[in-house]
RNA sequence: GGAGGGGUGGCAGAGCGGUCAAAUGCAACGGACUGUAACUCCGUCGGGGAAACCCUACAUAGGUUCGAAUCCUAUCCCCUCCA
């Protein structure tokens, strides 16, 4: 028997591929479908910005506040400080207050780009936890909210799980983790009656202790649903390039980058992402699947301009968008090639035409330019590059250059004297 | 506290005195094929240098040896069993 949602908001979550599990699925629309209601996901501060695999529970999240409902958005000052077990092998490593506080601004810059904080009834609120959990009393928290706990329940859970089988030392510190993201949750219900927690689906165990604890606690009942971690069809987990992640933060992944990693998704995904990272109408969605390949290979082309408007906005998406069109097919320049302007000890030094390939991020090493040199894949203006030798006092056109590396990577080099 | 096993490249995992910048697999990068796709096949994969050539690396610090990832000693860390 096929579930048949009644509101709006699950109804969305469903046809677009958002749910990989639910608590009580058919009680929680019935909720959505009759009251407001007021959901939350939380990111730890533990890396710089956060990556295209954070980007599905920001999209429930958005279309959440699109339904009509309120979001919040928690940040996990205080539980970064702890670090998340789930499904890893190693203790994380303790990160300062400093770069916490750091990454707690790239967090909330990232939010703001896909929920809206003002201006609306139903705008979200963005939290700390670390405004609850920084000052817990040890004793009484052991007592009111410890009581709750079975150490036997959390060793069985799947995300630790695997880290007690091996014998791998989980520390009591990361142990805890669980307890924390669970009392976040019924801190949240009883400040802003948060009934819901959306996450990725490693977050499914912390989510249902925060329910199981929000029961125990305060005799309420709340819910959690999470979305499929992504990975391509192939099987690769998502979000990887080259250059490591792909960030939604403009400074670590330039939107051209975005864009490029979305135009290169695999035929058999490009209808799946757009469901769950445009909000393209669903019938178009699907209408994706039964299209020749001439046209998916255009479809990739919308995909990553929509996705990349909702991340760095219009102008960007199209701008990229631009860029691509003459790199790809007019063998042209295009503004938003991944840029370096050199300096003037750069010229008084006269470096290599090589070294100019790492200064642009197309190389790591010297080692790697020549062995791009050698596979005859570098190029320098659409000309193979061959002579390693070369010095920069060689170029002509002291204006602008294009660099390349294989048919896919392009980078730009201006001249500032 | 006692006995034993182990720490190797981004990861996994061989090597156990020289031929080791270190097998193999994964990941990554390049090429062929294409559609800026997937699949498959091929190549590359520590760093510096234009090059000759040089420099770091097999937990850390010493030692033995012409020569050590490989042997010895100490230290740190991880695991197993016993108490």
């Amino acid at each position: 028997m096929r579930f048949e949602p009644k509101s709006e908001f699950i109804k969305v979550m469903n046809e677009r591929g958002f749910i990989q599990d639910s608590t009580d699925l058919s009680n929680l629309d019935k909720i959505f479908n009759s009251e407001n209601v007021v959901a939350y996901i939380g990111y730890d501060a533990t890396a710089t910005s956060l990556h295209v695999g954070h980007l599905v529970p920001i999209m429930m999240l958005r279309w959440l506040q699109k339904c009509g409902h309120q979001p919040i958005t928690l940040i996990g000052g205080g539980t970064t400080k702890v670090g998340d077990p789930s499904f890893r092998s190693e203790d994380r490593p303790l990160l300062g207050e400093d770069e916490i506080s750091k990454n707690i601004e790239s967090l909330k810059a990232v939010f703001t780009q896909y929920i809206r904080y003002e201006k609306i009834p139903n705008k979200a609120i963005m939290v700390n936890n670390s405004d609850w959990l920084e000052n817990i009393n040890y004793l009484n928290f052991l007592r009111t909210i410890g009581k709750h706990f079975s150490v036997n329940r959390m060793l069985a859970f799947d995300s630790v799980k695997s880290r007690i089988d091996r014998e791998q030392s989980l520390s009591f510190l990361e142990f805890n983790y669980m307890i924390l993201q669970a009392y976040d949750f019924l801190e949240l219900n009883k400040r802003f009656n948060c009934r819901l927690q959306l996450g990725g689906s490693d977050q499914w165990g912390n989510i249902v202790n925060g329910i199981d604890l929000t029961r125990r606690a305060i005799d309420k009942q709340v819910f959690g649903m999470t979305c499929p971690l992504l990975s391509t069809s192939s099987g690769q987990k998502m979000g990887k390039t080259q250059n490591g992640a792909v960030w939604l933060n403009s400074e670590l992944t330039s939107p051209y980058q975005f864009w490029q990693f979305w135009r290169n998704t695999e035929d058999r995904d490009v209808s799946r992402f757009m469901k769950l990272f445009t909000e393209i109408p669903l019938e178009e969605c699907l209408s994706i699947e039964t299209l020749e390949f001439k046209e998916v290979n255009r479809a990739k082309e919308y995909l990553a301009t929509e996705v990349t408007a909702l991340c760095h906005g219009r102008a960007a998406a199209e701008k990229a968008k631009i860029t691509a069109k003459k790199v790809f097919q007019e063998g042209e320049f295009g503004d938003s090639l991944p840029t370096t302007t050199l300096n003037k000890a750069d010229f008084e030094n006269n470096i290599t035409i090589g070294q100019l390939f790492i200064k642009a991020g197309l190389a790591s090493s010297g080692k790697e330019v020549k062995r791009l040199i050698a596979s005859g894949s570098a190029k320098v203006n659409n000309v193979k590059f061959t002579d390693n030798a070369s010095r920069l006092s060689e170029i002509t056109d002291l204006n602008v250059i294009k660099l390349s590396v294989g048919r896919k990577r392009h980078a730009l080099i201006k001249f500032k004297i």
